[in-house]
RNA sequence: GGAGGGGUACCAAAGCGGUCAAAUGGGGCGGGCUGUAAACCCGUUGACUUCGGUCUUCGAAGGUUCGAAUCCUUCCCCCUCCA
């Protein structure tokens, strides 16, 4: 019988490969597992591309098991080298343990802390990268490794076929992944890797170095890359990532990402990134694929910032767009009522707003119709905005196209 | 170490002494259509401007010239071939 896990697991397409999808089904069946993600820690916070796997952690959640968030506190220092064009960057270590704790946040957002059962385990892996012994390493773990295997990895295939250097240090990489494997299943019984499919040879290489150490088995499972209807992917965006962390973008922000999903992505979505039970998911016949946006966008944004900021949003959405009213959820912007004795010119008070950050943009974007005041398009850049222009609340409606608007209000 | 090729705006790529704030494509942004979607069409895409212009930008620093992304010198970085 196949695992209840493994069967969600698989009905949110989810699955992408599993290093022993029968003997991994028997075992959690038979007890309940912990099981590990690794997070990189470059930057300040995660993004909707770490979602998925998030999700996944959720789930061992829901089913009584126990996820391990490794921090790559140590392998961060190093830089994965897995389809990147080039090396990356490497940051000091106070940015580093800067990140760990923002994205620790997330995961408190996400996850259940209460069960002793399930709770989360946060383990930084510098805990034992930082003091390893090369010699010893080399003769312990490095022995489990050949030249030729590592090189057949697609990582590091495609970085010597594109004729790109992979530094030394690069192509360790994969030794630590699979060496924190060890020391997760050594000291916290961790059985199995999650990760995404981009991190297969990486899994592999650390379930077969338990092998060989051990001799015990362990697992690992991968995720599929999403791919979006748009041919881009998942989480960046020109404009900048999606980040699950409401100083980096807002939770109005968040909600309205959600809201504007493409069509062909909304099922989809719905599987991928709520709890909503699959079968009626897949029941859903609306033909009205805005209230199923708005479900997406409340459910998912529930999730992250909570059921007060999704309903907020779902209001200042609806009174913006639906009403074309001021929604009090926009984000508000305080200028000295002093200021517009004299008039305020537009231009000035765009960049004020922060909408943009160029007058000479404001310009262009005057002469695109752009520019709107409580819906009104502003055709004069010579317009001076006076006092009477703000409702009896001392507000004004400033909006930039459609979806982005501003309220200036006076103090 | 030797011989070549190259570094141009968000990305790709043209320009190779003035007419270059720099063709073209992609992306972005705005408008139209619509459903806060997609597709499509139009506009726009260095900053400031009293809208006359002014300032900064073609890897970095110098130089030649009335005038340089374009020519010269030095330096840095990347790639290809040979060892």
């Amino acid at each position: 019988m196949e695992n209840s896990y493994l069967e969600e697991f698989k009905k949110r397409e989810y699955f992408n490969q599993c290093t022993n999808f029968e003997e991994l089904s028997l075992l959690m069946n038979k007890k309940k597992i912990r099981a590990y993600i690794g997070f990189d820690c470059t930057a300040p916070s995660l993004h909707v591309g770490s979602l998925m796997q998030i999700m996944c952690l959720r789930l061992l959640q829901r089913y009584g098991h126990q996820p391990i968030v490794l921090m790559g506190g140590g392998t961060t220092r190093i830089g994965d080298p897995s389809g990147k064009e080039e090396t990356r960057k490497i940051l000091s270590e106070k940015i580093i343990e800067k990140n760990i704790k923002n994205i620790e946040k997330v995961f408190k957002m996400f996850l259940k802390t209460k069960d002793p059962k399930t709770k989360p385990i946060f383990i930084n892996n510098y805990k034992w990268l930082g003091k390893l012994n090369y010699i010893k390493f080399l003769r312990d773990i490095g022995k489990h490794f050949t030249i030729n295997k590592m090189l057949s990895f697609d990582s590091v295939k495609l970085r010597l076929e594109r004729e790109q250097s992979l530094s030394y240090m690069e192509f360790n990489y994969m030794i630590l992944q699979a060496y924190d494997f060890l020391e997760l299943n050594k000291n916290k019984n961790c059985l199995l890797q999650i990760g995404g499919s981009d991190q297969w040879g990486n899994i592999v290489s650390g379930v077969d170095l338990i092998k060989r150490h051990l001799n015990k088995q362990v697992f690992g499972l991968t995720t599929p890359l999403i791919t979006l209807a748009s041919g881009q992917k998942m989480g960046k965006t020109e404009k900048g990532a999606i980040w699950l962390d409401s100083k980096l973008f807002s939770s109005y922000d968040y909600w309205q990402f959600w809201r504007n999903t493409d069509d062909r992505d909304v099922i989809k979505f719905l599987k991928f990134f709520t709890d909503l039970d699959t079968k009626k998911i897949d029941s859903i016949k609306s033909n009205d694929i805005n209230k199923l946006k708005i479900l997406l966008a409340n459910e998912a944004t529930t999730m992250l910032h909570g059921k007060i900021a999704a309903n907020k949003a779902e209001q200042t959405a609806k009174s913006t767009f639906e009403n074309k009213l001021v929604g009090d959820g926009l984000p508000t912007i305080k200028i000295d009522k002093e200021k517009f004795d004299n008039g305020f010119n537009i231009i000035d008070l765009v960049v004020a707003s922060n909408l943009l950050s160029s007058k000479g943009e404001v310009r262009r974007m005057i002469k695109n119709k752009g520019i709107k005041i409580n819906n009104i398009t502003i055709e004069d850049e010579q317009l001076n905005i006076s006092l009477n222009t703000f409702n009896n609340e001392n507000n004004l409606k400033l909006s930039l196209g459609k979806k982005k608007h501003v309220i200036v209000k006076l103090i």
